[in-house]
DNA sequence: GCTTGACCATACGCCAGCGTATTGATAAGT
DNA sequence: ACTTATCAATACGCTGGCGTATGGTCAAGC
């Protein structure tokens, strides 16, 4: 129920921007999928009518559009600043597993978003991010010492566990452990994908410092 | 049960079966997920209206029990029954992966009908469903000598791994190889989550060798 | 204090899909 | 030949969501 905009009061009868309406649709993917995302009902979830929807957007796909972009910035621009400091390409990848399996709205968000293949509008986002995330871990794996191929195979690869295990989640919650044998899952997921038989050797002399990965272009 | 025996054959004028509907319902999540089955639209593309519909079925839901009800026997208790005569553990689960990997019209179907995760209905069954993949591959793992909680472990690490993969191969088809490079990609994946440390112990024989990696897909 | 503009309410027309009712057509069965 | 069962067409009412039009309110600003 939280969401986090500081200014979000039930009890606050201020306007409402742009941003929060945006902010709502992405909990109601979370909630209810992508067709969640109707003016009407969301309208009436935020106390207001639909005057007050098409005040500021033109129409549902504005805001759908207004909600990806804020999903690609909170949920990749974001996740991948946090990590930036994290400069061993090993423990990096460790970084990002562990990240990905934290947030579970995230996951849900994600899996709301990838489902939703038929709409181009979505789509093209879901198929930007992805990439974008793979091509993050290509790097990190480059940077183990692997050439393009292996580090291509290993990327895909983890991406997929990562995807898989939000699915195992969503569908069967009671299959995927908790706790202490949750960490050992992580611990043994993390250790079968970064083979640590090629492990970088110059880390020092060349860093791989992965070029930021700054929002492929400007938006 | 409807006497007539309608085969799925694309130019039979004939009238339609409860079959005939629940699976032109499974084509049509492959193509536009889950809420694209509607009844009228689903009328127009088999050439009848809804009149012919409610003569099958008492509503769309009932539309939906039996087209679940035709998927999970289709891909699951087909697919289980066809490898039953693998009895070797480690070739089983070579074999689960490439069939799992084979289809991209099962995938898709999966992957649809797993997005549907509000429809409790749907629910249901893609939970069972999955939960029996699971345990399937929990038995193979065991078989190979683990004991419970490590095959739990590698029995989900697994299932993750296809499912995510499904995911790739739909949301950034482009990431995901093709031809030889797969099948390397795939004897990656076999290699890796099979672990032949503890190799069961009867069979000291030949390994498995990976058969060839034949397109065995049905589309 | 009257105007302006940002924000929202109300009311309407439209459309797609669901479900129902009724009738039509055709192929057995008797 | 006539009934019956099976399958389909047509027509209708209903609902929920989209988008528009228009008017209401309230906080600045001149």
């Amino acid at each position: 129920m939280a969401r986090s905009p500081s200014k979000k009061s039930s009890s606050n009868r201020q306007s409402l921007s742009a941003q929060d309406w945006a902010q709502a649709a992405l909990d109601v993917m979370v909630a209810r999928g992508l067709d969640g995302v109707a003016v009407e009902p969301l309208a009436r979830e935020l106390g207001v009518t639909k005057g007050s929807f098409y005040w500021h957007f033109a129409n549902r796909d504005a805001l759908l559009d207004a909600a990806l972009q804020l999903w690609e910035r909170q949920e990749t621009d974001d996740v991948l600043a946090q990590i930036a400091d994290v400069t061993e390409p090993y423990e990096r990848i460790v970084a990002l597993f562990k990240r990905a399996n934290a947030s579970y709205r995230a996951g849900r968000l994600y899996l709301a978003l990838a489902a939703a293949g038929n709409h181009p509008q979505v789509r093209a986002v879901v198929e930007r991010v992805s990439q974008r995330r793979m091509d993050y871990l290509l790097q990190c794996y480059l940077a183990l010492g692997m050439n393009e191929h292996e580090a291509g195979h290993w990327s895909r690869f983890a991406y997929a566990t990562f995807a898989g295990n939000l699915q195992i989640r969503r569908d069967t919650p009671e299959a995927m452990p908790s706790g202490a044998a949750f960490s050992e899952y992580l611990k043994l997921m993390i250790k079968t994908l970064i083979p640590r038989g090629q492990r970088e050797e110059k880390s020092a002399s060349s860093p791989p410092q992965l070029v930021a990965l700054s929002k492929t272009g400007s938006d």
